[in-house]
DNA sequence: GCAAAAGTGTTGTCAGTACACCCATGG
DNA sequence: CCATGGGTGTACTGACAACACTTTTGC
């Protein structure tokens, strides 16, 4: 019997607001069948001739307007019968942005598209409450060995967004003077001549995360334990 | 224009020989068009109805004779170009034996089957490079924050094994009191009473591999740093 | 001047590392 | 008795955790 598999990709997309303190993740209502109505991860069929990660980006500005250009591979979900129409395979990617520095908007293939608090998520369609699960498992194990929660902050934003970010992350408060001080050794923080003022308080010094540094030292072998 | 993308598995199958301290990897030699002739990872396509991990046993069963019941998803490579024929889209599994324990014998579709030191490896089919040199590098990091490593060894093997599969696969020496201290105070070793002599020397004590209280262990969310 | 958030140092503890000698056996 | 590999203890060092008061601003 000849095979016939389709292959999906699908992006879990993790926004977090520093004003709020929570993590998101970015859903689509589905305007087709199966789950016509229902919520999902955005995703959707590889193209012929495209390369998956090309896929997911294509699928994922499609059905939602945004436009992201590092995700990252986290799993492939092939069980025969997780698509009720036929045996679909799917590559499941994450990525993680600041909200506020995109919008989003229905597009072609999604009915709606809305930010879901991960502590108030909806039943989600196929097996995407299991890809959601791993991905946030990711997230939170990631976040401890690599800095990559700055793609989640403003371009300069001060100490206490990382700090704010890293307690809702972990689920934890953190000591602010340890935390402080082991991020500035990382020495991949450069500190402006900067300050902002939020309402009430002593304004803050901003930073800026230094990537070209970043990726020196993580070439050296360099490893960021948080 | 409808889909038509083809899937398959491979896998990367690491064996350790404690006597000739090299880790090795296996490969088949191919009957069949393209590369034929040529070395490539064990896999192939994915049945129409099985999910993906029966799909790679499977494989691996028909064309090398092992039957391994463990195998942990590594990535998936999707490159258009990857295979000349058409377009084939393959999820890559990884695994540890230990090559005594097993029979390997070329069986369908696989003209050989051979174990090569991964230091001396030959040109490789398809971009197997990529996939083998990715396995290599999760291995690595892996053994480091996981035991691992005892999937490698005899079912109770004395201290020393344990020393050396590491000294290899790390690529550098490690003190010995300070290794025995450590992996001792993991607690997910038990010490038997019953040596072993191999040839001179003073005969060493069996340990064995505690897999209840090491999955115990973790559940409470305990890591193993080595 | 007070409320609110930012910024900052010291000390104890523990785990990691470095390091060298004695022990048990076979031949 | 000697060659071979197995088994062990101590002292130093550096990273991490615990902990509270001062500074700067807005109102």
């Amino acid at each position: 019997m000849k095979q016939s598999i389709k292959l999906t990709v699908d992006a879990v997309v993790f926004g977090y607001e520093a004003k709020t303190e929570t993590i998101s993740v970015l859903l689509v209502k589905r305007k087709y069948k199966p789950f016509q109505g229902k919520w999902a991860l955005p995703g959707g069929f590889v193209l012929q001739e495209e390369s998956l990660e090309d896929a997911v980006e294509r699928e994922l500005n499609e059905e939602t307007g945004l436009q992201i250009n590092y995700l990252e591979q986290l799993y492939t979900f092939g069980q025969p019968e997780r698509d009720p129409r036929s045996r679909v395979v799917s590559v499941a990617y994450f990525g993680l942005i600041k909200p506020s520095n995109f919008k989003i908007a229905a597009a072609t293939d999604a009915e709606d598209v809305q930010w879901f608090k991960t502590t108030e998520l909806p039943k989600l369609s196929f097996d995407h409450d299991k890809i959601l699960k791993l991905a946030i498992a990711r997230l939170k194990g990631k976040i401890t060995y690599e800095p990559i929660g700055f793609q989640l902050l403003d371009n300069k934003f001060p100490f206490s967004d990382l700090e704010k970010l890293y307690t809702t992350l972990l689920g934890r408060t953190i000591d602010r003077r340890n935390f402080r001080k082991k991020i500035l050794s990382l020495n991949i923080l450069d500190e402006l001549d900067e300050k902002i003022s939020r309402g009430s308080g002593r304004p803050a010094n901003l930073f800026k995360f230094n990537k070209e540094r970043y990726f020196q030292l993580k070439n050296e072998g360099i490893i960021f334990e948080i």
